[in-house]
DNA sequence: GTCTATATAAAGATAGAC
DNA sequence: GTCTATCTTTATATAGAC
């Protein structure tokens, strides 16, 4: 049998997902990815034949997945320990390249035809938000927190959280982003209040 | 004396704030703009000679500042109560049509010339970042947060948590974005911890 | 599968009339 | 200040050769 390491489509997809991570889908041209490649931009078409907008759709989903495997692998790994599987998730997202989901869900959806967008944001939430929000949920069922804890709330919270920490420019980073997100991680847990019930 | 309410110049920023808010710098067109203010493309051009560049930069400047301003106001507001501070900072940012602070970073600011977009950067850190940095440093150096508190990690992180409430689909908000802010705050504060210290 | 060539559309920008 | 007209560039997309 032939075991190829990665199919052309793979290629091509991989150098997509770079660049439109980068730049968004907007200022994203063909050419700039067909380049990366070496192959003239109308090559694209022949892979893709509904263009821009179907390799976008192609290399977001395929992310998307990428991101939620990742996650519930991550959490899975972490066994039953809440903090563990916090700091797992946290460390798979900082290990990743950056969704940026905010402009993913402002900007580059708005561009899309309706129906491709809703399938790709309710991607989003089955892989990413609703996992999340199963281990805060499992937090709360077990006691661990507060029972008036919004496990939806902190699902999205948390990937705020991590999505700043990715978009914090290299010269500012003295400590190691995950280094920072565990620091948060234990800021959720514990709160900043050094005196534990000093403020009322 | 003549007391207008609004210039030209600023019901032009007014407008492509709003268009450039929601679509980013390079899927937002000229004539998005101007057909919003009934006007042709071209004119444009004779309050801003340096096209879409000068524009969005001025847009950006004044949003960065306005942004700026109300946040100072909403800390100062609060007293010395740190969790006020809190609240009022987020209450104002949500009060507002959302930045998209990462977008901004990461997406428009390598489409602009080097120079501009750092002197837009460091607007951003001087106006925001410095200013959350300083509510919780306060908290630090009065003892009510831990010693330990990276005073810069929770400024950058409070933001992310705010932004994250902005794009919360309309559809899906339950509670106001303002009540879900505040419970952030909480959690920030206090900890998701129910039984506070029942975490090793 | 990839190329060259080309069609088509859209956007930024300028010139000059009013 | 705003317009119409036009220039130039750039991008998506298609056709057809190899």
């Amino acid at each position: 049998m032939t075991a190829e390491m990665t199919t052309p489509r793979e290629r091509l997809l991989d150098a997509a997902e770079r660049i439109f991570s980068a730049k968004g889908f907007s200022a994203t041209t063909l050419r700039d990815i067909s380049s990366k490649l070496s192959l003239s931009h109308a090559s694209l078409y022949y892979h893709f034949p509904g263009g821009k907008e179907e390799l976008f759709a192609a290399v977001t989903e395929r992310n998307i997945m990428h991101h939620g495997v990742g996650l519930l692998h991550s959490i899975e790994a972490a066994g039953t320990d809440l903090r563990g599987q916090l700091r797992g998730a946290a460390a798979w997202l900082l290990s990743q390249s950056p969704m940026d989901l905010i402009r993913m869900a402002e900007t580059d959806m708005p561009a899309l035809p309706e129906h491709v967008a809703k399938k790709l944001m309710d991607l989003v939430y089955v892989q990413m938000i609703l996992r999340l929000r199963q281990v805060f949920q499992a937090g709360v069922d077990t006691g661990e927190l507060g029972p008036a804890t919004d496990a939806g709330l902190m699902a999205g919270a948390f990937l705020g959280l991590i999505e700043s920490l990715h978009s914090i420019p290299e010269f500012a980073v003295r400590r190691s982003r995950t280094d920072m997100a565990f620091e948060l991680v234990e800021v959720l847990l514990k709160g900043l209040d050094y005196s534990k019930g000093g403020l009322k």
